[in-house]
Formats: C-alpha cells, sequence, structure tokens
DNA sequence: TTATCTTGGACATGTAATATCCAGAATATG
DNA sequence: CATATTCTGGATATTACATGTCCAAGATAA
C-alpha cells in the first residue's frame, strides 16, 4: 500500500478540525508533517476528484471536506489514493494451463481468486465500517488538545 | 501483494495432486504456465524456508509438501512469500507534527494505525481459515478431471 | 491588476519486484 | 567412484512503479 494513504488519513484527518467553511492550501497540509507539497498536492488532486475533499483555486483557496466526516469511510480514503483494484493480482495463469482457452474468464471460475476475493472483501467491509468521525472522536477523546493544536498550526504555519 | 503469491498457491495446489512421495522439479512447475524456472525456484525456496515444501536435492529431487493440505492455510503461503508486514505502511508521521517527539512509538496509540491493523487483521483471518485441503476440493468438485490431468503434466513435462 | 493557489502534464529519481546467471553442495544412479 | 541432476544462495541485470520535482495555464480573492 502506497504511503499516500497515510499522508491522505492524516490530511482529512486535519482538514476535519478546520474552521468551517476555511479552506487549507496544500502547503500547509504539508508542512504539518514535513511532507513535499507539490506531491501531497497529487494525493490531495485524488482526493478531490473522489469527491472527499472540495478544492478552491486562488487566494484563500485550497482543500476542505467534501463531505461530513461521518459520511467518509476510511474506505473511500483507500480507495480513492489506491485505486479500486484488489490487492492480489490474478494474471488468469490456467490459460497457460493444461485445457487451458484465451476465451474463458477464469477469474469467475478459479477457486483461488475466488477465495483472494472474499478475504479483501472482509478487509474492505471493516474499513467501510468505520468513518472520519469514528477515528477524530476517539483521538479527541485521547487527546483533547489536538483540536486547538491542529488550528493553531493551520495558522500560523512554518513554511 | 507480488506476483508470487499466484504462483506458490498454483504450485502448492498442483503439488497437492502429485504422487505421495514424489517430488516435482522447479523446471516441471514452471512449465505448468511458462513461467520463469529460476523465478519461481526462488518462491519455491520461500515456502521451503516456511515448512510449507520441503526440498530435496540431486536426481529425482524436488519439492513436495511438508504437511498436509489440511494443515496449510492460504495465509501461510500468503506470508511465506509476502513476509510477514502489514500492508499499511506507517510511518509515523506524528513524531514530525505538532508536540510530536522520537521518543514515543505511534503506532501503539495512533487511531489511523489501528483502524488500518484491525482491517488487515479481518483479511488476515478469512485467509487462515482456508486450507490448501478446501482449496483442492472445491476444485475437484468442479472439474473432476483435474487430478488425473496434473499428474499427467508432471510425467509428460514439456520442456 | 496582482499575487495566490489549484490543475494537470511532463519529467527525473529512487526503490522494489522481476528475472537471469553461476558456482557450490547434495544425492540418486550406474 | 564418476556422473548427471537438482536445489541453494549470492550477485547482478532489467523492468515497473512509487516517489518527487517542475512548469505553464487557469481560477479567484483582494
Ligand atoms: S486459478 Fe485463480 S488465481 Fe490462478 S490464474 Fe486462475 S483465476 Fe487466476
Ligand atoms: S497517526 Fe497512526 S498512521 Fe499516522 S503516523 Fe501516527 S501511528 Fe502512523
Amino acid at each position: 500500500m502506497s504511503e499516500g494513504v497515510e499522508w491522505a488519513m492524516h490530511s482529512c484527518l486535519n482538514l476535519s478540525w478546520a474552521e468551517p467553511g476555511e479552506a487549507v492550501t496544500a502547503r500547509r497540509l504539508a508542512a504539518f508533517y514535513d511532507l513535499p507539497p507539490a506531491y501531497l498536492n497529487k494525493q490531495l488532486q485524488a482526493l478531490a476528484r473522489a469527491g472527499i475533499l472540495s478544492s478552491v483555486s486562488g487566494p484563500r483557496g485550497g482543500f476542505r471536506l467534501n463531505r461530513a466526516p461521518e459520511q467518509i469511510s476510511l474506505l473511500d480514503i483507500v480507495v480513492a489514493i489506491e485505486g479500486p483494484e484488489d490487492a492480489f493480482r490474478c494474471e488468469q495463469l490456467l490459460r497457460k494451463g493444461p485445457g487451458g482457452s484465451d476465451d474463458v474468464d477464469y477469474r469467475a471460475h478459479c477457486v483461488i481468486s475466488q477465495e483472494m476475493r472474499a478475504a479483501e472483501l472482509e478487509w474492505r467491509r471493516a474499513l467501510a465500517g468505520r468513518t472520519l468521525a469514528d477515528v477524530r472522536a476517539t483521538v479527541e477523546t485521547r487527546f483533547p488538545h489536538t483540536p486547538e493544536a491542529t488550528r493553531d498550526r493551520f495558522v500560523n504555519a512554518p513554511t
């Protein structure tokens, strides 16, 4: 899994603590963890294309959450960055095996493929059941100062 | 996930149909799906190191299953090839965040990390619950000629 | 009008997966 | 014993992809 998923998770979480209606620059989000701004910007664009963030050009522009944190599942974020493909790659080996044919889609019949897909489905189900709001609530319970500290950092950006 | 997982799954499955006590050459296993023999050999070595296969040097040597198919879970195979690391990489971003410290292991505290780990645990649980014997039984039900065809291919190797 | 900021493409870099090769060790067979 | 076979493991090459940078164009607040 690409590192961008972790960046996206943290950026979305931080955005959920921004002042309502305020957009945050890619530069400021990157400065938060000393990440490469241009590259993080690409991840934010992907989140925007997925409808998780909305973007605003120009001065006072930046990114903000496009939905309520209750409506953003962790799976949404993962899929926005990683794409919808399964991690297990079925290259349809059976086509080259005995009695294999190019005309058959073995992904539909192959038992191995089905088992691997079933397992990934469990993974997706777990991620789909947790939202950004869940994560935010847990963090706020454990570290009550985090929302204020995050907003502070948005205002007094070091870079 | 690396392609070797798929190769390993198929090779273990094919080995489960070999004559009992008979070892199968890496070359023959590779010829099955026209895979690069030297590279597949590396995957088979990994399976052997993991105790899933046993290897025999010399003439009439090769690989065979080291345990009954009922004792080989799909997770065993995946871990043997991919390693035990989680797919989600926690780079401990919080260390560079506000109030971060190099002395703290944030993987233990971070909510994001915990959620991602919980999801992967579901994935592992699903894979650990299915064995090579399950897969083999399903294949034999759907395609009864497969065991015989596989043994045939072991004997009359094209390459 | 100007400075800011996103967009998206082009491009450079780095790293890991993929693939090949070879010398050495093990071993069945004659 | 001699030989052919096969695994072992390290070195190396190749390729694919993730990572990172840069720039020109468009949008917009002030
Ligand atoms: S058996 Fe399954 S995993 Fe293997 S090639 Fe066929 S569809 Fe793919
Ligand atoms: S919040 Fe979690 S995922 Fe992010 S850096 Fe900390 S431990 Fe890692």
